[in-house]
RNA sequence: GCGCGCUUAGCUCAGUGGUAGAGCAUUGUCUUGACGUGACAAGGGCCGGGGGUUCGAUUCCCUUAGCGCGCACCA
């Protein structure tokens, strides 16, 4: 870069006779600083208002009858900061949403946040073990929830700063999250509506198990990964059976072949064979199946049903027994024998040791390559199991209410699958590019019903209640009120194993915390009331209670611990040997002692009474460790020796219980208790393009934008995501969610990798930002990336774009300094006497407009604005500006129709340019003299013809 | 195994039934009244191989190789 004048621009500027020369406005003397401009030209965008819709109405950018144009951006999970590939997706849907509202369109572009459930968590598991080396189960549940939610709120400020540092035009007024109030609302309503269409069903079925993270995963969260590992040939009888996995081999009894295999003919379905295994002697059964592949290894396996989804489906078949080996630790289940107890990593070695000893080894092959399916969200090995889960049934026939998608029509019968698969093949919703409609296709051939509860904590929670009285579910999910039993903290008492009944104890400082922990854990429970026993313990529990939540406190004699006479004030011990007070329901033994009976009736009579006083209220119920019991044993409908069987209440222990809108169908009971599962993340994603727009609730909003006009995302996401919101809205509205899906590629390194921290080739959006201006990291991303095509992103990509920035603005100050401070605007007023050639000229530049509209409405916008920069780098600045100076300096007509035309040809670029690179133009157009908008933002789009959008 | 995509200039990629284009990179020249974050100019490609359709194929069809991706399976 040596030049004569150096790099920094100081060229001296010829004096001429100390004349002022330049009209332009004296900040193009300077170049084009980004970050100058940008942060202005963000505030004078919101100031306006113009991303709502209902604001362009009102100050007449948009008339109130306009067609409508909407995208909801694909929530950014709230794990961490934003990425290439979400500014890839930033850039792409705010040209399309700039291009429809400077086209007139009523446009909206609503924003969110994803809580990502399962990677969000997993995330602030992972700290919490690094930092403090605790994990989840050390906080509880509240404690944890908090973090994580702390943890979401922060990501969710650095998102929304970066999606504004991008310049995209999105309406904040109407931001939702996944997991807010009114997706919770939506979220209830999917599943309640699907539970009561016979959609959604509990079952035991073999499932993701992750062990580390205690939780279910559906098929799409599991990643193949390649792995070496020795493969082992075993003598099972007569049989040579081949395994990578000898740990889980204890239960096989099963050997199954195939029926048409001529080397296993002379055996028969259902036979019995004595043979030695690992732990001795067992009774193997011959099982004919076409599952097994005669072409591998010898065409004979044994099976795992229990942790084998194949194996399942076999045992299935044929009605075999499943027994589980491993536990949902890892550990291995009494089958094992010797290696009970240990985990599976460990007891391979072991296993093969005693097979070997045990001469059962036929032959070994090492570095034998397969995959094994890891959790992607964190990383373990997924062990099926078979756990009693919530699925959705894709298969499942049900009738459809109400239905708009072509092909499917209101009242008939009808699966999800189906729905799925006409929304894309009707063309109601189009898929671009279209090679991934039948991408699409193969996935939904090969669905099956899906998993949809998770024992995470952050997420929905399962909306099934179970009745406290007979643990029938409920899904009628309106919950009135929340009740909580709390026990009084410790006392002194407590630690002596001393009776207590109705002694006016109080508490110690352990007792104290531990209140005070309670009280923490009700803190955001809006609690409105304390019913307290009026004996020390429970007063002082209830008033720290109080302090926490602010509700106020009632006392009430009839919640005192059980009255204990004259055994009061004598240890357990002593009790038991003098009256065995605790073991009849009728004891009577002691002088004046209340029996357990009486107890579970007195505190029975004055929970019902405070429930019918206050059962619209969230209530805390402070009271005693025996009263609590038996006060249970009503509420659970036990029986006395499981009451007695039912571990003591811890001190200061919050027992938590809702109150439904309808009591128990089955025992009419009216109080239960919440799944504690929580729902996959997508489930409350999939309903994203409606639940945003204020569904289940009959909005405008959702009248006016649903469907939405385009789902714009990244190809990797078609599955998880795509797939599911058709599901959903086919069910719910009976529509498909969107008209348009159109998939970009990924944003990788200059060679062509995924950008990962380990290979630290992550190139940062706001980095670049910072560098070379929110314009060029947008056009680095959408030029030469065609639809569905990976781009491989470099700095000195960003950087080359830069200079087109700065081009852009050079040109304007040319044609300020040589136009008249009047010049007309091209389109709105009239472009003045022009001449022949100059006319030639003011219709190329519209020709190109025309162009630029096409490519944008067939998703191209690569080539929209490869256009548009061609245009206005070498048609208009090396050309036509070039070609003009002449005419200039020679003044007269001919140099005033070209100023006229230079000024029209700059009006209506920056109007193009504006989608890809709002920024400068925009502060360009702040400078021209009679700029008919205030904001380039919303002026007329410079080709009016609709060209077919598939609105 | 099933399916999809890519292969065009040194690099990254567009594109078209009439034997090719951009950006970046390279080289040279330039005080030229918008811009050196620039201008002008130059070099550079038998459009992966083979076959077919066609007057004519980089483009359409078949085949083959290499690379990449998705799904399924993995005893």
């Amino acid at each position: 870069m040596s030049t004569k004048y150096g790099k920094d621009n100081t060229r001296p500027r010829p004096a001429s006779n100390g004349v002022e020369l330049t009209k332009a406005p004296a900040i193009f003397l300077k170049a084009y600083s980004p970050a100058e401009s940008e942060s202005r030209i963000l505030k004078l965008w919101e100031k306006s208002g113009f991303a709502n819709p209902d604001v362009c109405i009102e100050k007449g950018v948009t008339k109130p009858d306009a067609e409508t144009y909407s995208i909801v951006l694909p929530p950014p999970n709230v794990t961490g900061t934003l990425h290439m590939g979400h500014a890839a997706m930033l850039a792409i849907q705010d040209i399309l949403i700039r291009y429809h509202r400077m086209r007139g369109f009523k446009t909206l572009w609503l924003p969110g946040t994803d809580h990502a459930a399962i990677a969000t968590q997993s995330v602030v598991e992972k700290t919490l073990h690094k930092e403090e080396k605790k994990t989840r189960h050390d906080l509880g549940r509240e404690e944890f929830l908090k973090r994580v939610e702390q943890f979401a709120k922060k990501s969710h400020d650095t998102i929304v700063s970066q999606v504004r540092a991008m310049g995209a035009s999105v309406d904040w007024t109407r931001e939702a999250y996944t997991l807010d109030e009114a997706r919770n609302l939506a979220v209830r309503t999917a599943f309640k509506k699907m539970y009561d269409a016979g959609l959604i069903y509990r079952g035991n079925r073999i499932v993701n198990w992750d062990p580390r993270m205690q939780t279910t995963v559906s098929d799409d969260e599991i990643e193949h990964v390649e792995q070496k590992d020795t493969f082992y040939y075993f003598k099972y009888g007569p049989f040579e059976i081949g395994t990578v996995r000898p740990e889980t081999k204890f239960g096989d009894k099963y050997v199954v072949m195939h029926p048409d295999d001529e080397r296993y003919k002379k055996y028969k379905h259902g036979q019995k064979l004595e043979l030695e295994w690992i732990n001795g002697p067992i009774t193997a059964t011959i099982i004919k199946d076409e599952a097994a592949d005669m072409a591998i290894g010898s065409g004979v396996m044994t099976i795992t049903p229990a942790h084998s989804s194949i194996d399942f489906e076999i045992a299935q078949r044929h009605g075999l027994e499943i027994e589980q080996i491993i536990d949902t630790n890892g550990k291995l289940l009494s089958i094992a024998g010797e290696f009970a107890g240990l985990h599976i990593k460990k007891t391979r070695s072991l296993v093969v040791e005693k097979l070997k000893q045990k001469g059962l080894i036929a032959k070994v092959e090492e570095d034998y390559v397969h995959n094994v399916a890891i959790n992607s969200r964190g990383g373990e090995v997924i062990e099926p199991q078979i756990k009693l889960q919530w699925f959705v049934a894709v298969n499942k026939k049900f009738t459809i209410p109400y239905s708009e998608i072509p092909d499917i029509l209101s009242g008939s019968e009808t699966t999800l699958k189906k729905l799925m698969r006409v929304s894309v093949e009707s063309g109601a919703t189009k898929i671009v590019p279209d090679r991934f409609e039948k991408v699409y296709y193969n996935w939904i051939d090969n669905l099956r019903d899906w998993c949809i509860s998770r024992q995470i904590w952050y997420g929905h929670r399962v909306p099934v209640w179970y009745c406290l009285g007979c643990k029938h579910h409920s899904v009628d999910a309106e919950v009135k009120s929340k009740w909580f039993l709390v026990r009084h903290g410790e006392t002194e008492a407590n630690i002596k194993e001393i009776t207590q009944g109705h002694q006016n104890s109080q508490l110690t400082p352990a007792g104290i915390a531990q209140a005070e922990a309670a009280g923490e854990k009700l803190k955001n429970q809006d609690i409105e009331l304390i019913i307290s026993s009026d004996l020390g313990r429970c007063k002082e529990t209830a008033e720290i209670i109080s302090k926490a939540t602010g509700a106020e406190v009632i006392y009430d004699e009839a919640l005192r611990e059980r009255f204990m006479g004259a055994a009061e004030g004598f240890s357990y011990e002593e009790n038991r040997k003098k009256y065995n007070p605790f073991k009849e329901y009728d004891d009577k033994t002691a002088a004046n002692l209340e029996t357990i009976r009486e107890l579970e009736e007195r505190i029975s009579k004055a929970f019902e009474k405070h429930r019918k006083n206050h059962g619209l209220k969230n209530v805390v119920i402070v009271s005693h460790g025996t009263a609590i019991r038996w006060l249970l044993k009503r509420i659970e409908n036990l029986t006395f020796d499981e009451a007695s069987a039912r571990p003591t209440i811890q001190n200061a222990g919050v027992i938590s219980m809702d109150i439904l809108k309808s009591a128990c169908e089955k025992c009419g009971n009216d109080l239960f208790e919440q799944d504690p599962d929580t729902l996959d993340t997508w489930f409350s994603s999939g309903l994203w393009t409606f639940s945003t727009l204020g569904w289940p609730n009959k909005t405008r909003d959702l009248e006016t934008y649903h469907p939405t006009s385009v789902l714009e995302t990244g190809y990797d996401i078609l599955f998880f995501w795509i797939a599911r919101m058709i599901l959903m809205s086919g069910f719910l509205l009976g529509t498909v969610p969107f008209r348009n899906v159109y998939l970009h590629g990924l944003v990788r390194d200059d060679k062509g990798r995924k950008m990962s921290k380990s290979l630290g080739n992550i190139i940062d959006p706001l980095t670049m930002i910072e560098k070379y201006g929110a314009d060029a990291a947008r056009l680095s991303l959408i030029v030469g990336a065609s639809p569905g095509n990976d781009v491989r992103l470099s700095e000195d990509r960003v950087r080359g774009y830069k200079h087109f920035a700065n081009k852009v603005w050079n040109i304007s100050r040319f044609v300020l300094e040589n136009s008249n401070t009047q010049g007309p605007t091209s389109g709105e007023s009239e472009v003045g006497p022009l001449n022949a050639e100059d006319k030639k000229l003011v219709e190329e530049t519209l020709a190109i407009a025309k162009t630029v509209s096409e490519h944008i409405e067939k998703f191209r916008l690569d080539l929209a604005a490869d256009a548009i920069y061609h245009f206005v780098w070498h048609r208009f600045a090396d050309e036509i500006i070039k070609e003009s100076k002449p005419i200039l300096k020679e003044g007269g007509e001919a140099a005033e129709s070209r100023r006229h035309t230079l000024y029209s040809i700059l009006d209506t670029s920056l109007r193009l340019l504006h989608p890809f690179m709002p920024f400068v133009t925009e502060a360009i157009w702040q400078e021209l003299p009679n700029r008919k908008q205030y904001l380039l933002m919303v002026a007329k789009w410079p080709y009016a013809k609709a060209i077919g959008t598939r609105q």
